[in-house]
DNA sequence: TCAGGTTATGTTAGCGCTGTCATAACCGGT
DNA sequence: ACCGGTTATGACAGCGCTAACATAACCTGA
């Protein structure tokens, strides 16, 4: 069958909306034959049209090169598929393997992932979430759990489900799925003991989850008797280049052995370059323990002793909680720690 | 003339819209006692009001917390403040850098960039692109020339700026960004013949342009006479773990000294670790040249000798071609060559 | 004084979709 | 023949904005 009633009823008003030569819903509609609402349902609900009508629509969608508007879909739906995620900065690899896992699902699940790049600073993170609500996300990914109160209302008053990731905290804003940087802290100072060092250094990002997992280690090395520490601070993003720099700074203040603590494996194997470059065999004097387990941790020479996170896991538990808010499903807890664990390999 | 719509069938509805508790324009003009238009020109054309009616109106948004709807906006004036970046991935560094510097910037000039990961395989650009077109971004940022015959005809059609980065084509579709893969290889041949070695290793990621490199360097090499050539091919994305695995397979195929071109320096840096775990010492008999310059390359143990590519300039650039592709100035030139640049470190 | 300009603001009509009915066509079972 | 229940499709009214024009208020100079 063929174009049979074709001209029903068109609008007499020809208004010169055509200038852009974009096929809408309409277009495609006319040359299958049907109504728009069909057309639009050949795309999102299939499985409610005739399958000979579906086809119809399909082959008309094809022939026109129609491509959905999504901006009117989601003004009249109220869903934009869309999910957005905040992280700290685009250019660390820690982040992105959580975050490409986290799109790619969300693809899957028919939605796209809008990111933005906060920087480090907290103020920043207010302007980056107002900008992004204005695109009506489905859902939102944040790194960490600290935001300024105005951030925080922005978001409440979006009414949109919210993931908190790379930290715990019992009072979530909606869902968090993270790790315990305390705790950290306290198996690393175990850890370096039981590998029979007595003194510590501290290389960290200036990062407030970074800071938490050194204070934590120096208390309960304190605690354990080990007093002789040293630290130095260094600015994000972590490079080799600061933990080179930051192992001079040590050694400067003199630390002249013991453990010495990254808060990244990047800047770990700074650390471990710098030493090399000045002759200092690792493990031996000193010991390195990054934080992160990165693709090249293992790969290092010596390979690299750190903390391993489940960066996926954080990604897929993001998703699925997002995801089960989003259709209304239950989410099994709104706390998710996804632990950690200790990777002992060649430098400490 | 105007005036035509008669039929009003305004019905006494009262419509149950609010059930949302979205704040919308009109609330906002309520409470400011202007107009919609009006609170909609106090956010985007601050200018053309005056400023007393402009700080009536801020007071309002800020009163009633209201965050403007894009998908709305973006509808109605046919701009989506969206721009479309595509790249292998994201979880690749050289990338990062770029897209990092392109979405500040296009953050600064009001727009905000969506990111797709295509995955190295052309298909899936396919797809994705149709899926981003879907938000009907106001421009396109892609990786590499190489298209299929669907993606340009989607991206063709779209009618809306494009770049292509990362490579050079005399017949791009839009603008292309980028440098010449094949001069690289050529120089790269004659630098090592210029540092003194008379055979070569590949260790060379499956991708299109490392390929293309790799091509040019051996023939530039045979051409000069050098015919010791022993290649390893690792798939993507590269990794510390990947260099080391194709030092071993240049090693097994008997490489035993020469100059090693490794398509990434993160490769360069597994080769690096490789050769140092069996005390090869390199520079020496075994040269390294990497790829990128990325940040890391300047601070290994040795630093490392490579290909800096000016991937900021990449991003700026892109950003000013599409910028004035938008707002329909003239740009300079369709074709932006960043050059590049050989540093020697001490790797070979 | 007034034509003619220049702001500053408002009115109207969509942008291209989808939610929500309404309608039509068909299905038995009685 | 009737009924109620499905299933397949359509009509219509917005979603929340902005372009384009209309209007109002206020200049300016001759």
């Amino acid at each position: 069958m063929s174009s049979s009633g074709k001209e029903k009823k068109m609008r007499a008003k020809t208004r010169p909306s055509r200038v852009k030569g974009d096929v809408t819903l309409d277009i495609v509609a006319r040359v299958a034959g049907v109504s728009a609402i069909t057309v639009s349902r050949a795309i999102n609900k299939p499985e409610k049209l005739a399958p000979q009508t579906r086809e119809r629509v399909k082959q008309a969608i094809a022939e026109t090169g129609y491509v959905p508007n999504l901006l009117a879909g989601g003004l009249a739906s109220r869903s934009s598929k869309l999910i957005a995620a905040i992280i700290p900065s685009i250019a660390n690899l820690v982040y992105a393997e959580t975050i490409s896992l986290f799109s790619n699902r969300f693809r899957e699940a028919g939605y796209q992932v809008i990111l933005g790049d906060s920087g480090y600073p907290e103020v920043l993170e207010e302007e980056l979430v107002r900008a992004i609500l204005t695109r009506r996300p489905d859902g939102i990914l944040l790194t960490g759990v600290d935001h300024s109160p105005v951030c925080r209302n922005l978001l409440l008053s979006a009414r949109i489900p919210v993931v908190e990731t790379w930290d715990l905290t019992p009072t979530p804003l909606d869902i968090v799925v993270g790790f315990d940087h305390v705790r950290i802290g306290r198996e690393v100072a175990a850890f370096m003991i039981e590998k029979g060092y007595r003194s510590a250094g501290f290389v960290s990002a200036d990062d407030a989850r970074a800071l938490t997992r050194q204070r934590s280690t120096q208390e309960t090395l304190n605690k354990l008797g080990v007093t002789d520490i040293v630290t130095a601070s260094v600015p994000v993003p972590s490079s080799m280049e600061l933990g080179r720099l930051g192992t001079r700074q040590l050694l400067d203040k003199g630390f002249t052995g013991g453990a010495i603590f990254c808060s990244s494996d990047t800047l770990a194997q700074g650390v471990l370059a710098e030493l090399q470059s000045r002759n200092i065999g690792v493990p031996g004097k000193i010991g390195i323990i990054g934080f992160g387990d990165q693709v090249f941790a293992a790969f290092t020479h010596p390979p690299l002793t750190t903390v391993r996170i489940d960066r996926k896991r954080i990604g897929r538990e993001a998703v699925d909680a997002l995801l089960a808010r989003i259709t209304e499903q239950p989410v099994k807890s709104n706390i998710i720690d996804v632990g950690f664990e200790i990777i002992s390999r060649q430098t400490m």
